[in-house]
DNA sequence: AACAGTTGCGCG
DNA sequence: AAAGCGCGCAACTGTT
């Protein structure tokens, strides 16, 4: 052990609330572990001391909760490299089964909370968030604890379960990954997504007719409505109830047991062409209409609010604004500032290949090596057409036992026994309330009290037959879970890979010159090309005109850099959809 | 009037 | 009613 002196050359700076100094207060921690004093500083002065330290070397932040701390220095036009956000990481620790000695992270349950973000039944406006105080803030969401003493004591028994990991560590190159995706989330609401307000409404008039006043209904929709009534003989019809939808249907003489449209679609009914166009069309108003264009889109931006970590297998999730799942019809509204381009690259067959790398299935490598992956899977005679090895490969991946898929997946088991089995074990070991765990080491949740209750009684000597039929149909149900969640968790973990390199290609580009192009992206965005949109396979890139062949260069090299981080050699090619454009149109 | 639960559909 | 995973959101229903 080396002498513990001042750190000479700090690794880490921990950042907490000060209840002495009245602000902040950091302590800064090197190789060794030697530690600095406490640095005190003042409320509005954390910008400042983040910038400068950054520029002197970039270390890694050590915070509680990113989106309590990173939208303040942000705003003042500063941006950090690396961080290590705790509550996410806390949040993997607790349940990694790739760590030695969880019992101190496990213990420490005050950091055990889930997102504010997720648990906000609706976030505040965006915007308003950028414009408050860190004070505000951070007392309208306390949830982790914010001290610098809790913030450092954590940090210390992470570090002690991080140790405990075995080699190779890929739980610390896991909470990297999840840390910058932290910044990456709160980076794209800050820049936000360039939205020509003007080309939402056009598509909304062309559907819908004209804006209505606040409370009427568009003209078109109101059109299209008659005539469902009128198709049914019921002027009273209510087309907004399913409940009641059905009975109308039912008088009419169609015989629907529920009204989705994948249900109607079935019926022979002059009412079902027009309700279908009134569901589609009452589904963009409700989801993507006027009201939404208020609310989300202000200067040029729709800033949507992401929640890293917010789906169990390592997804993000979205809190306010519907980021990801907005409608293929309104792709055109997404458009580059004048000057600039949108650069977009989505992954063809992420998941499969995932699976590929991770299972070492050669054969299945070789499938999607320089070519559509499910085009190649005909070629190796697994299956007749590319429909029917799509539908394969999502029944291999989803647990599909019925129809084409059931046909189909005991081919691919023969084709591509490797990849099988990994999906396949993963299944078994959820059916049996096992635990999972993706490739960098994101563990899947236990099964509930009520499922192992079942479980216990259908075993029990008493059971019916109509108790053991539940237990294993909610026990091959779990089982499909655990099936999925290595295969979406560690895709998830690729693309978090993925968009950390991007980002650290993107901020090497110089600031273009002349007067500051997408200025409403910020101080810290504008002027050079920055991430815009991200979509668990696919993201956009906003960039200055001159920048955008470079940019995609960027994108592909952090896709292959992605692949050789998570899985070394393993020859598997993760291909990219590329396209540079004014207007994000999708195929 | 406020709340939880359900339905249906958008995204990957 | 998607045969098979993961989400968020709006509108409606039924309860308190």
């Amino acid at each position: 052990m080396p002498p513990r002196e001042s750190p000479s050359t700090p690794r880490w700076c921990v950042v907490g609330r000060s209840a002495a100094a009245g602000g902040f207060a950091a302590v800064e921690i090197d190789d060794q572990g030697a530690r600095s004093p406490e640095i005190p500083i003042p409320a509005d002065g954390l910008a400042e001391f983040v910038s400068a330290r950054e520029a002197e070397a970039p270390r890694r932040w050590v915070w509680a909760d990113t989106p309590a701390v990173y939208p303040g220095l942000l705003s003042a036009g500063v941006r950090v490299e690396r961080c290590h956000d705790l509550r996410l990481c806390h949040q993997i620790l607790r349940s990694s089964e790739l760590v030695g000695d969880r019992s101190a992270v496990r213990a420490a349950t005050q950091w055990a909370v889930p997102s504010e973000a997720a648990e906000e039944p609706r976030a505040p406006l965006a915007p308003a968030l950028f414009e408050l105080e860190a004070e505000a803030r951070s007392v309208r969401r306390p949830s982790v604890p914010e001290s610098l003493p809790e913030a450092l004591a954590e940090f210390d028994r992470q570090r002690a379960a991080i140790d405990s990991a075995a080699e190779p560590n890929r739980i610390a190159l896991l909470l990297a990954a999840e840390s910058v995706g932290a910044l990456i989330a709160v980076e794209l609401t800050s820049a936000g997504v360039p939205w020509d307000a003007e080309e939402h409404d056009r598509i909304l008039s062309e559907a819908l007719g004209p804006r209505p006043a606040p409370g009427a209904k568009p003209a078109a929709l109101l059109a299209v409505g008659e005539e469902v009534r009128a198709a049914l003989g019921d002027p009273a019809a209510s087309l907004d109830s399913p409940p009641k939808l059905l009975r109308a249907l039912r008088a009419a003489g169609v015989e629907a047991s529920s009204t989705s449209r994948w249900e109607l679609a079935e019926h022979e009914h002059p009412a079902i062409p027009p309700l279908l166009l009134y569901k589609k069309l009452a589904r963009l108003l409700a989801a993507n209409g006027w009201n939404w264009l208020d609310e989300w889109v202000r200067d040029g931006r729709y800033r949507p609010v992401y929640v890293p970590g917010g789906v169990v297998t390592g997804r993000w999730a979205s809190s306010g604004g519907g980021a990801l799942q907005i409608p293929r019809q309104l792709r055109p509204a997404l458009r580059a500032d004048p000057g600039c381009l949108l650069v977009s690259a989505d992954v063809s067959q992420l998941e499969p290949r995932v699976l590929a790398a991770m299972s070492g299935d050669r054969a299945m490598a070789a499938a999607g090596a320089g070519r559509d992956l499910y085009a190649g899977i005909v070629e190796s005679g697994a299956v007749a057409t590319r429909q029917d090895a799509k539908i394969a490969v999502l029944g291999a991946m989803y647990g599909g036992t019925s129809g084409d898929s059931g046909r189909l997946v005991p081919r691919l088991r023969r084709a591509f026994p490797a990849a099988m089995r990994l999906v396949d074990d993963a299944a078994a070991v959820g059916e049996q309330g096992g635990i999972v765990t993706t490739w960098l080491g994101r563990s899947s949740p236990p099964p509930g009290d009520e499922w192992r209750g079942v479980q216990a009684a259908a075993s029990l000597p008493g059971a019916g037959r109509r108790e053991e039929e539940h237990a294993r149909r909610i026990a091959r149900d779990f089982g499909r879970f655990t099936r999925n969640f290595v295969v979406q968790g560690t895709a998830a973990e690729w693309a978090l890979a993925w968009m950390g390199e991007l980002r650290r290609r993107l901020f090497a580009f110089e600031p273009s010159p002349g007067e500051a192009p997408m200025a409403a992206s910020g101080p810290v965005f504008s002027a050079r090309p920055h991430l815009a949109f991200f979509l668990h396979d696919e993201v956009i890139v906003h960039a200055p005109r001159a920048h955008a062949e470079a940019v995609a260069g960027a994108i592909e090299e952090s896709a292959q850099a992605a692949g050789r981080l998570l899985f070394g050699d393993a020859p598997v090619d993760f291909r990219l959809d590329l396209r540079i454009s004014e207007r994000a149109l999708k195929d």
